[in-house]
RNA sequence: GCUCACGUAGCUCAGUAGGUAGAGCACUUCCUUGGUAAGGAAGAGGUCACCAGUUCGAUCCUGGUCGUGAGCUCCA
């Protein structure tokens, strides 16, 4: 019989017999932890069972059930489990579809006339759990495509065979776990009994293979870990996400509002919102100032021939809301600001002595998103852009991009966000321009990354119908990436508006222009703010910095006296005078999530000073009312 | 837009075999003047999202509309 051999990386080979199981060669070259925690082998890029012979020479290295792809094997298996428990509830005629694990668990597509509501959740956990109990292996066979086909053909299960025809391999693999067979790359879990903690999380709806023109299949959501104090902890870890939720904290905090009486997306921003937001804006005006950026103002209609020029009418009508008749004149209103820049571009003839130009605008777009994509602040119908446009010199596009994205991480870490997902997206479908315009901009565009030193993902097709983009994720608290900063180059609207720069030549040619956002929305961004702070909002960005409380009536005159002096000295100062204990202050302060409690009794009255508590329950010595103001204004120098 | 769920006081939520509703907090008034997370009492507050239908009678049943949530799709 012939031999072979194996070993684990960095360990010894050993000879075994060609046919050897991967679980037994783990058993013989593992020590008794490494053995009992193996839930798969990988072999190069490849990822075999625990029961796959082997049949060459190989380097195992041990998929453990710690490992991410572990957990990943196995809600993947969790996945098969649910779908042997919905068929095995429901009858055979259900149509399964697919069934991957993903981020935090995984889901199954079944195809079924009446819907599942959350009261079949029990049933099909118990029925999961029995399955787990009953320890059934994973079984793997290999078998010709058309033999496979044939198979699934007589099983009704007309979702496999479509994915059928679309491998072009020779062979599949169908796994059995008891009764039920599913088409399946792999690999699995041994067995089922490794299944210990396992959730059924929600229901919802989603499109075969993410077509909204194909059939909505029902997606069962769940999710799976080896042990149950895993899962314990991941549920925790929910529930902490949903205190922190923007919407939830926006309505307590009363920063934002959304009415039904001025319609969905749009939102009101209440006073202490909108103090919030006058902070950044402040800050973001400075900065760009500082930066060599002019401000502009542009108004939020124009003609519709307008957007016929820039293409918009042709690449982003589905998402602009409808136009409107003013002496009959068909007007817009805007989904972008890039058309009124151009405007301004235009108003004289311009100098590469100029270059470059780098204008910004806070400015209010509308679009059109379809009511089910509306979340929050994090998906609206109105929002303001943190916008700017940067025409320059073909010469000039990389160092421009390069300082764009340096502002960009700046001020981003201002606000407390170090980490992001950075992409660059390359051409659509739907698209204008040249080739050749493509591929420059979408050069320049990775030559600053890399210059910068920045880690990226190509994210190709991404890119918007008029140019290549970078854009930058920044990720929340609760691990979500959101798309905020974007960075793009744009050699197409100079060319539809005729952009025009007298050179050294003294010849007009046509400049570069760059979009980009760095917030992106101010809306979204102040929604990613709340949940990264829990609607503690550091000093520099708290509405309210300071609370003045007094502890009775009789200090009702020396606590306005302080408020007022606060409030001269630049304070963000608010009071409670009302007839209430301080317990009761303290709580209600406390709950608003306010930095400083200004704390005044007859103490403070004689001594004319303060007491501070600060929003961790700590208590600072008392201090006259001039230093509290001074600690303030030196603690709240931004960032 | 599509699938499923939900919509009761400002907020969080009970409730009704179909007989026009209730709590806590918040609000108002009064008592209380209390030193670091809820003092007490009284009062006011609702076309039970909206529109139809079934019924002697609908907040409850049916249908539609609007809104919200979780997804799908899309995106700043």
């Amino acid at each position: 019989m012939a031999e072979i051999r194996l070993s684990t990386a960095g360990g010894e080979a050993k000879t075994f017999p060609a046919g050897t199981t991967a679980a037994e060669a783990i058993k013989a070259l593992c020590s008794g932890r490494e053995r009992k925690s193996t839930v798969a082998v990988r072999v190069g890029d490849r990822l075999l069972d625990l029961s796959e012979s082997l049949t060459e020479d190989a380097i195992l290295v041990p998929v453990s059930r710690d490992s991410r792809e572990g957990l990943d094997i196995l809600r993947h298996s969790a996945s098969h489990i649910m779908a042997q428990a919905v068929v095995e509830l429901y009858g055979p005629d259900i149509q399964v579809a697919i069934g991957p694990a993903t981020e935090d668990g995984f889901y199954y597509d079944f195809d079924r006339k009446e819907p599942f509501t959350p009261d079949d959740f029990a049933a099909i956990e118990a029925r999961v759990q029995e399955i787990a109990a009953a320890n059934l292996p994973f079984t793997r066979e290999t078998l010709p495509l058309a033999e496979a086909r044939k198979f699934f053909q007589e099983k009704g299960q007309s979702y496999k065979v479509e994915l059928l025809d679309d491998i072009e391999a020779e062979t599949v693999s169908i796994y059995r776990q008891g009764d039920f067979v599913d088409l399946c790359r792999g690999p699995h879990i041994p067995h089922t009994g490794l299944l210990q903690a396992f959730k059924l999380m929600r229901i919802a709806g989603a499109y075969w293979r993410g077509d909204e023109k194909r059939p909505m299949l029902q997606r069962l959501y769940g999710t799976a870990f080896y042990d149950a104090k895993e899962l314990k902890k991941y549920l925790f870890q929910l529930e902490e996400a949903r205190k922190r939720d923007h919407r939830k904290l926006g309505k307590e905090l009363e920063l934002f509002a959304i009415s039904e009486l001025v319609g969905p997306g749009l939102i009101l921003w209440l006073p202490k919102g909108a103090l919030v937001r006058r902070i950044i804006e402040d800050y973001w005006k400075d900065e760009h100032y500082r930066n060599g950026y002019e401000l502009l103002y542009t108004p939020h209609i124009a003609k519709r021939d307008m957007w016929a020029t820039s293409g918009h009418l042709d690449f982003y009508v589905d998402d602009m809301f409808s136009p409107m008749e003013v002496e009959e004149v068909s007007y817009q209103i805007k989904p972008m600001n890039c058309p009124f820049h151009i405007g301004i571009y235009k108003t004289r003839k311009r100098s590469y002595r100029e270059f470059p130009i780098r204008w910004c605008e806070l400015g209010t777009v509308y679009r059109f998103e379809r009511t089910g994509a509306l979340q929050g602040l994090m998906r609206v119908r109105g929002f303001t852009q943190d916008d700017a446009h940067i025409f320059c010199l073909p010469e000039q596009l990389e160092e421009e991009i390069f300082n764009i994205i340096d502002l960009n991480l700046h001020i981003l870490q201002t606000f407390g966000f170090s980490e992001y997902d950075i992409y660059l997206s390359t051409r659509p479908e739907k698209y204008v321009g040249s080739d050749e315009n493509w591929q420059k901009a979408t050069d320049a565009l990775k030559m600053a990354l890399e210059k910068k030193g920045l880690h990226y993902t190509v994210d190709p097709g991404e890119g918007v119908f008029y140019g290549p983009k970078i854009d930058i994720k920044i990720k929340d608290v609760l691990g979500r990436a959101w798309q905020c900063s974007t960075i793009q180059v744009d050699f197409n609207l100079p060319e539809r508006f005729q952009l025009a720069y007298t050179a050294e030549d003294s010849r007009d040619h046509q400049p570069i222009m760059i979009h980009r956002a760095l917030m992106g929305s101010l809306e979204r961004f102040f929604g990613v703010l709340i949940e990264h702070y829990a609607g503690a909002f550091p000093l520099w960005m708290a509405p309210v910095q300071a609370l003045v409380l007094n502890i009775t009536d009789a200090q009702l005159d020396y606590a306005e006296r302080v408020y007022q002096e606060l409030r001269q000295a630049g304070v963000r100062v608010d009071k409670d005078a009302r007839n209430e204990k301080l317990n009761y202050k303290i709580r209600e302060a406390q709950l608003a999530k306010i930095p400083y409690m200004v704390i005044i009794g007859d103490k403070e009255k004689e001594t004319e000073t303060v007491t501070v508590r600060l929003r961790d329950g700590k208590n600072l010595e008392p201090m006259s009312v001039s230093d509290f103001a001074e600690m303030i204004r030196k603690m709240s120098r931004v960032g």
